[in-house]
DNA sequence: GTCATTTAAATCGTGTACGATTAAATCGTA
DNA sequence: TACGATTTAATCGTACACGATTTAAATGAC
């Protein structure tokens, strides 16, 4: 128990520090275009996939409303995005990109990427690392999907 | 570039996604006793060293005062932790474990590491990824501290 | 066709998180 | 020893994040 304690432990830290510095690392580049890191976020999801209800943007994100639409409603007022009510569907909301987020895509993009390059980290060490994190990732999900179906 | 875009913004959802999922895990396991994952946390560190500085207590977290003190009080209200000005010098707060956050240590720490095995995750996986994770965590900071001497 | 159910967003309350500012105590040094 | 600089917490404003509730629209069973 001792064992798993410290164990424990230590990969709690880890996760959360590291999360936290990567996400520092980001805002500090996306602070001057005006963005949050988790902004960021929406916005690397529509340049793949434009015009997504909020209900679809939310499950890419892992996202609720309670977060998403107050988050949406920002990104609307500066203007990187465009809420639309669906007609066919009045329950739905679209979510489109604005000019804006499509002209400044390469100059955000190039930011990032000069600070990324100051931590020097090699492409071996990229995908090794994104492995484990999405192995740790369906682990973690496989057991509440076990948990749903009454336990394995 | 392209290529850049893509990897990168793979391991902005693959660390923001897995943390998240990780926060969640330990959430609903440390709800029962009133606990948020973040003071758990704080508890960890005290179980480790006891009566410590706020500064000090930031410092192991990575938290400052703004997330700190309010995370605190909600602390000492619940039993968990005593906050007691320094005499001799007025500007300390020392914080200190109450007995609750002894007795239960077990207990959570029981709980915790129940949910844990049901992800199956071996302990060389474990030490891969805390490695990985750690890696990206320093090189984060060097580049940092780089910045902050002038750049290398 | 009506009404219960389901679905999609919005809203609410609580709790992090962070940068900037403020306030009080202590320290360094003239 | 006086006083400006530094140190330590607290406070403030903004922005996630999540669970629970609410509201409104669409669907489905009868």
């Amino acid at each position: 128990m001792k064992d798993f304690l410290s164990l424990n432990s230590q990969l709690c830290f880890a996760v959360y520090e590291t999360a936290s510095e990567f996400t520092k690392l980001y805002a500090s580049v996306l602070q001057p275009f005006g963005l949050t890191y988790t902004q960021y976020l929406v916005l690397l999801s529509l340049w793949e996939k434009d015009a997504v209800t909020m209900k679809e943007l939310g499950a890419r994100l892992h996202l609720g409303t309670g977060t998403l639409t107050p988050m949406i409603s920002r990104m609307q007022e500066n203007g990187w995005i465009q809420k639309r009510r669906s007609t066919e569907d009045e329950r739905k909301v679209f979510v489109y990109l604005e000019d804006k987020a499509r002209q400044q895509q390469m100059a955000i993009t190039q930011k990032v990427a000069e600070e990324i390059q100051l931590c020097n980290i090699q492409v071996e060490e990229y995908n090794e690392l994104m492995k484990r994190l999405n192995d740790l990732h369906h682990k973690l999900q496989d057991r509440t999907d076990h948990k749903k179906l009454g336990r394995s």
